[in-house]
DNA sequence: ACCGAGATTTACT
DNA sequence: GTAAATCTCGGTC
C-alpha cells in the first residue's frame, strides 16, 4: 500500500493520437501529492478533445487565449480550468496540436479517508470531473500547465479495462455535429462515473 | 463596466 | 427534471 510515489508508466503513448491516448488511459492510477497527503484512483472515465477541429474544444479553430494557453504545451502536460467554481483537470497531447484528454472521473484507491474530508462527504467522491479534483487536490492555481511526473502528480500502471465502451461527450449538446462524436470513454460496468445508472459489474469491468 | 457562457455540482420539487 | 450557486475571462459597449 505504501508505494513509492514514483511512476512507472512512459507517457510517450500521449504523443501519438489522442483518441488513442484517452483509452490508453482507462484504468491508470492517477496519484496526488497534496498537503502531504497521497490519494489516489484509477481512471474510470475520459473524453477526448480534438483541438482546432473539434467545435466542442476549447482550442477550436486555433483559438489561443489567456485561459486555455496551457492547451498549447505539448503531451505529458496537464491542463486545468475552472468552471462554475470546479476545476477540472485534462491530460494533453500530440506534440504540436492543443489536443488533450479530460479526465471525468476515478475509482478512488489511496488515501479514501482525505477525499471524504476534502469533499465534506461520504460517497461519490471521484464521479465527475469536479468531483475528482477536488478529491486529489488539483486545482487551476496550483496545477496548471505542469508536466506530468514530478513530485505532485504521477501516473502508475493500474488496472486492466474489460470492455470499453464509446459514447458521445457530456455538457456540449449545444454544439452541432460535435455533439454526436463517440469521444467518451468508460470502463463499461465501473459505477465511479458519472451519471452511472442500473448496476456494477461483477469486479467493476475490471479484468 | 457589464453581460453571459460554460467540458459542473448540488439540492430540491 | 429543474434551478441556483459560483469562478474565470472573452466579448462588447
Amino acid at each position: 500500500m505504501e508505494d513509492k510515489f514514483q511512476s512507472d508508466v512512459d507517457i510517450g503513448f500521449l504523443k501519438k493520437e489522442t483518441l488513442h491516448a484517452a483509452k490508453q488511459l482507462l484504468g491508470l492510477e492517477v496519484v496526488t501529492r497534496v498537503g502531504g497527503e497521497v490519494t489516489s484512483g484509477y481512471i474510470t472515465e475520459v473524453e477526448a478533445y480534438l483541438g482546432v477541429g473539434d467545435k466542442a474544444a476549447h482550442t477550436f479553430g486555433g483559438r489561443r487565449n489567456r485561459k486555455n494557453e496551457m492547451m498549447y504545451r505539448p503531451y505529458g502536460h496537464v491542463y486545468v480550468y475552472t468552471m462554475h467554481g470546479h476545476h477540472c483537470m485534462n491530460f494533453l497531447t500530440r506534440g504540436n496540436e492543443p489536443e488533450g484528454v479530460l479526465i471525468r472521473a476515478v475509482e478512488p484507491r489511496l488515501g479514501i479517508d482525505v477525499m471524504k474530508e476534502r469533499r465534506g462527504r461520504e460517497i461519490n467522491l471521484t464521479d465527475g470531473p469536479g468531483k475528482l479534483t477536488q478529491s486529489l487536490g488539483i486545482t487551476r492555481s496550483a496545477h496548471n500547465g505542469m508536466m506530468l511526473n514530478n513530485e505532485v502528480l504521477i501516473l502508475r500502471h493500474g488496472r486492466a479495462p474489460g470492455n470499453i465502451l464509446a459514447t458521445p461527450r457530456i455538457g456540449i449538446d449545444n454544439k452541432e455535429e460535435a455533439a454526436d462524436y463517440l469521444y467518451r470513454f468508460i470502463v463499461e460496468g465501473n459505477p465511479h462515473i458519472s451519471r452511472f445508472k442500473g448496476r456494477a459489474a461483477e469486479n467493476h469491468g475490471w479484468k
